[in-house]
DNA sequence: CTGAAATGAGACAATGTTGTATCAAATAGA
DNA sequence: TCTATTTGATACAACATTGTCTCATTTCAG
């Protein structure tokens, strides 16, 4: 079935703000096809849509990290964490940067949560000697977001292929963190 | 010396424009302790003052790179670059994102040159088995380009020490293509 | 001190964006 | 078919930003 138009706005804005965050609404109107009017009948106003964007970015990433089995090293549950966001790359980044994600309470929570599990899950790769236990935990995490948006950047500008881009990331961090490197 | 007016304008415009892209020049002005007209006066219009900072991003760059020894190891060599650049964070970031960096010819040309630069850097970090030849240099670049504004960003909202930022880079990098971790 | 240059403050028109309202056409469902 | 809902197009006022201009004041060099 056809998405609907709400859906059609939201996925506009995303793709049209992660490439120019200071588009107007008649930019993002435009690039669903459909009347700036539409767009403000559906979320009200800038605000309101940056809200919503906000709310389908946290919910896009918990869907794609549902099917991630745990049966499995926390290293794997990794990689597998890895491959599943490197695809939402713009939604990823768009989730850290906006503005809205550090006033609204209810989006904060949800973002604290997130990072939450991630910190959890790098804690556990670090127990299993895959991550060496000096490197701090936010480097980790702030390391993994700069490269996943990074992969995601340069997929979608032709410089790497699409399918290695989440190879790339999982390398990059965990031979670059190595225990084995440690010192 | 009090640093001239213009200078103090072209700070503020980095800073400024680096937490928030669509910040106005009233803010711009406010922030360097100056009057709007003022601003104008140096720089004529917003796109004047966005050439005069992406000038100014690439000539600190090449400030920053120009002390750096070559009379060691490509590898030294890039550890040394990546202590010179991690400071200049915002300023390097700055370089890759606005949107002038890719219509005006004078800009492209100087971007086009560092990366060429850093390229030529990475190929000979490859030559001493540091960096793995299997990894695309678009990768080593793009994921060098991200970690630098992401040790930045974790130095300035005080995640990690300072003084260890420039290092974390490093280490991620090198440690994570190294030619051991191959295949 | 004196004059030239730079600045601050403010007025002003032009422009783009936003939010709201209205009305006719299209669409979907009963 | 008939009706309710959704949409496109348009107009409109409110608002912020930008670029230009003027004039009084300050700053600085000679």
């Amino acid at each position: 079935m056809r998405p609907s138009t709400r859906d059609t706005l939201i996925q506009s804005a995303i793709t049209t703000l992660a490439a120019q965050p200071g588009a107007s609404l008649e930019d993002i109107a435009q690039r669903a096809g459909v009347g700036r009017a539409t767009l403000h009948r559906h979320f009200g106003s800038r605000d309101g849509l940056i809200h919503a964007l906000t709310r389908e970015a946290i919910a896009a990433t918990d869907r794609a990290m549902v099917d991630i089995s745990r049966d499995t090293s926390a290293t794997e549950i990794l990689r597998a964490v890895i491959e599943a966001i490197v695809p939402l790359g713009d939604q990823y980044h768009f989730l850290t940067l906006e503005a809205a994600t550090k006033t609204d309470p209810e989006i904060t929570a949800e973002i604290d949560r997130q990072l939450r599990e991630m910190s959890e899950l790098v804690a556990a790769v670090k127990q299993e000697g895959t991550i060496a236990t000096d490197v701090p935990d936010a480097w980790v995490v702030a390391a993994l977001d700069a490269l996943i948006y990074a992969a995601w950047t340069s997929a979608h500008e032709g410089w790497i292929a699409r399918r290695d881009a989440p190879g790339l990331v999982f390398r990059t961090i965990i031979g670059g963190l190595s225990a084995s490197d440690a010192g």
